[in-house]
DNA sequence: CGTCCACAGGAATGACGGGCGG
DNA sequence: CCGCCCGTCATTCCTGTGGACG
């Protein structure tokens, strides 16, 4: 009885005295917009120029941002439109600004839509024609009087699936509207994304270019110290830990986000195991579980059919030297789909939800031809296999099929092919 | 050197769930 | 409530193709 409470107070207490570690956790969380921003002076001014005119209610150039994953693009840009809206309230300037990450909006209609809100118009999440949510924003905004900020975070993404339509009536918008201004900025991870868009977009849309360049080691060495500074309690972070933390996100091509990352997870390592340093151990710790989170994240939030191709990839993954091609990932989909009681989609969707599996970055393929045996494509898995038959047991449909072997994958078992 | 495999991946079309305006 | 139009997902049909084999 008595060891009971006393383990709990022990609980209790250790979370209590929590801040031997993290005196705010928060910043090193990757959305975190600190007040300094290493080695990214040059592109804060340079951003800064160019929206400066608004706070005099003339039309600032659009910019087009470019830049890897983790190079700081968002970050610089949130940090500078915070400072302008802010900056635009002292002067009585009438600025306003959204932000939308097009890739997590998905299609042009949720675009606009989120376009709409910052401009108080309430529109249903579906049901509209596209081309109607764009007149009410349009309406909206000019019934506002503002100058408007618009900033369109991973805009490849829509272009490659959508195409320029959105941009093109975007850019033009400034043409209809009479009290209010519409400056564009538009953030892409691709750097060969020009190339998507069509000429007289790309002119009207490119009127001034920030680069942003990957982070090397040292630079993301200044990063994290000058996060760990806010974040943790000093002493508690070794050198050589910042180290391999910054080498390791280098190795991913200088991904500042990587960094952070796997700083605050080792930091959440470290406190757990009571450790009193944050140790290179901890950092390495840290990668694993985050690859790891980051696989059964992605499981979780796929749908029935790319779960079961996926299972599919993975039982023939259970042959060793042999990697998946389309039509035997059929196969086995087939099975496992019968097997469950589901009707197996056409080959041509599976491979639809192959390529989409792919560019989740859940699977690896490759387009090879076999000459005589055909044109196809290779794929494998793109993560490791441990988390994932941890995740297959416990599935809802897939935990009830774990020890069903598709015929089709026993006849391959014995031969050895390529 | 041509053939022909086993698909890739584009285009058109349909089924479905949902909001709109009347 | 209805008829209409929308976006999304899936199917059907299609043309295109790298290279081993004969």
């Amino acid at each position: 009885m008595d060891g009971e409470v006393d383990t709990l107070d022990d609980v209790f207490d250790q979370f209590l005295n929590n801040n031997r570690f993290f005196k705010d956790r928060d910043v090193l969380r990757h959305d975190y917009i600190p007040h300094k921003l290493p080695h990214r002076e040059e592109q804060i001014r340079h951003l800064g120029l160019i929206v400066a005119p608004l706070l005099k209610t003339e039309r600032g150039s659009n910019v087009f941002i470019y830049g890897k994953p983790g190079t700081g693009k968002t970050a610089v840009m949130k940090y500078v439109i915070n400072r302008l809206v802010q900056k635009a309230k002292e002067f009585g300037a009438p600025v306003k600004a959204v932000y939308v990450n097009c890739r997590l909006a998905g299609t042009e209609y949720r675009i606009f839509t989120n376009l709409c809100a910052a401009v108080d118009i309430i529109v249903p999440f579906t049901g509209l024609a596209t081309g109607e949510v764009f007149d009410r924003f349009k309406k909206g905004l000019e019934d506002k009087r503002v100058s408007f900020v618009v900033v369109l975070d991973e805009l490849d993404e829509l272009i490659k699936s959508r195409g320029n339509v959105l941009l093109y009536e975007l850019t033009r918008i400034n043409e209809a509207l009479r009290n209010s201004k519409v400056s564009i900025i538009g953030i892409s991870n691709d750097l060969r994304f020009k190339e998507l868009l069509e000429p007289r977009v790309l002119s009207t849309l490119s009127e001034e270019e920030i680069v942003f360049k990957p982070y090397n080691a040292s630079e993301l060495q200044d990063i994290l110290w000058e996060r760990a500074e806010l974040a943790l309690c000093s002493g508690v972070l070794l050198k050589g830990a910042v180290g391999l933390c910054a080498a390791l996100a280098a190795a991913e091509h200088g991904d500042a986000r990587r960094a952070l990352d796997l700083l605050r997870v080792a930091g959440e390592v470290a406190e757990r195991e009571n450790a009193k340093v944050i140790t290179e151990n901890h950092i390495r710790e840290a990668e694993r579980r985050i690859e790891h989170d980051r696989v059964i994240d992605a499981l979780a939030n796929l749908t029935l059919h790319s779960k079961f191709v996926l299972y599919s990839v993975y039982l023939l993954g259970k042959i060793k030297i042999y990697s998946a091609i389309t039509g035997d990932i059929y196969e086995v989909y087939s099975e496992v789909c019968e097997e469950i009681g589901v009707s197996p989609l056409t080959q041509r969707r599976v491979s639809g939800l192959i390529s989409e599996l792919d560019s989740i970055g859940l699977l690896s393929s490759r387009v090879i031809s076999r000459g005589r045996y055909g044109r196809t494509k290779k794929i494998s898995l793109a993560i490791p296999r441990s988390p994932l038959s941890e995740v297959y047991s416990n599935d809802g449909h897939l935990g009830q099929v774990t020890s069903f072997i598709p015929t089709c994958l026993k006849a391959k078992l014995g031969k050895t092919k390529n």
